[in-house]
DNA sequence: AACTATTTATAAGA
DNA sequence: TTCTTATAAATAGTT
């Protein structure tokens, strides 16, 4: 909708970023008030400018929190469905995470072949294994009760692939070191 | 953008008004997506269809509560500002109520021409008393805290606006009455 | 902030 | 619902 297209990425400067800004927000605003008044709908809108300004927008003679009330009171279904999803996630990295590290655990023999001495290979598993412990040993609940709850588990499960990918660069670490470099 | 102009107003049937909120969500979302990659900002737009099922979007990989902590925490300024003015609409509605009370306690007299009895006189009077003593009691606050309480604040004021109304409407019906039915 | 050439969104119809 | 197409709206580049 212009002379020429615009890709959609991140503008370059600031400035551009802000006059860009200026330019569309008008735009969508009338986009979600005409929505929500043909609809006859709840609609909330709020952006911040790159300069950190709030804009806010409710429709229909709603305020922020009966909208969000609406939201958070949603049925215990919605919850439900966030949690059981949540929970599911969980579940599916805390396995993935203690077969990756039972896998290592019983395939340490794999790294014979760099000719390590015994006292290292020794080592090297006892490292493995306090280093997978707290993982293996990562309870995650069976049932959640509230939204706080919910988030607190999103915040575990990042970090937990967060340490999933830290783990799987040890191992590849562990396999590229050249057999040149060992005694 | 279409065949015709559509204008703005709520669309008659149910059925409508899902069609057009299908037709139109897409748009919208596209829109929030586009601003928030091209200004680099949060943008969070969250829309009920009007069978009541939740569409939330939040731009530039946030998530919903990331977003409204940073709206509520967004510095003691914006809160301030926003309580200050919540003060300042309240303080005006409990002059203004208090001011109507007050004029209409003074110049009960102007009733005189109906040609009421004294004691429906008295009675009438001791009536608005007795419904004007909730008002002209009412105190509000000089200071406010925390969000909380500007919404709790916010109700009242709503609250009171309603009476307002009421008592207006109350005061407009008793002038009307025609004098012929009166004794 | 205002101007237009263009692109985009979408109203109506199939 | 989904597609098509004429047309209204939004807006990119420019001033």
């Amino acid at each position: 909708m212009g002379r020429r297209k615009l890709s959609i990425r991140r503008l370059q400067s600031g400035r551009e970023r802000q006059a860009k800004y200026s330019q569309r927000k008008q735009g969508i605003l009338r986009k979600a008030n005409d929505l929500a008044v043909l609809c006859d709908t709840d609609v909330l809108l709020l952006m911040f400018s790159p300069t950190g300004k709030p804009c806010l927008t409710v429709g229909q003679n709603k305020n922020l929190l009966t909208v969000m009330e609406r939201l958070a009171s949603l049925s215990v279904d919605y919850r439900e469905e966030r949690a059981a999803y949540t929970l599911e996630l969980l579940a599916k990295m805390h396995r993935r995470l203690n077969s990756d590290v039972d896998q290592k655990n019983f395939s340490l023999d794999r790294y014979s072949h760099l000719q390590l001495k015994r006292s290292e290979l020794e080592q090297l598993r006892s490292q493995l294994a306090e280093k997978s412990k707290a993982m293996r040993d990562w309870k995650f609940p069976s049932t959640v009760n509230d939204l706080g709850q919910i988030r607190r588990m999103e915040n575990s499960l990042s970090e937990l692939m967060v340490r999933v990918r830290a783990k799987k660069r040890e191992f590849q670490e562990q396999e590229e070191v050249p057999e040149s470099s060992l005694p």
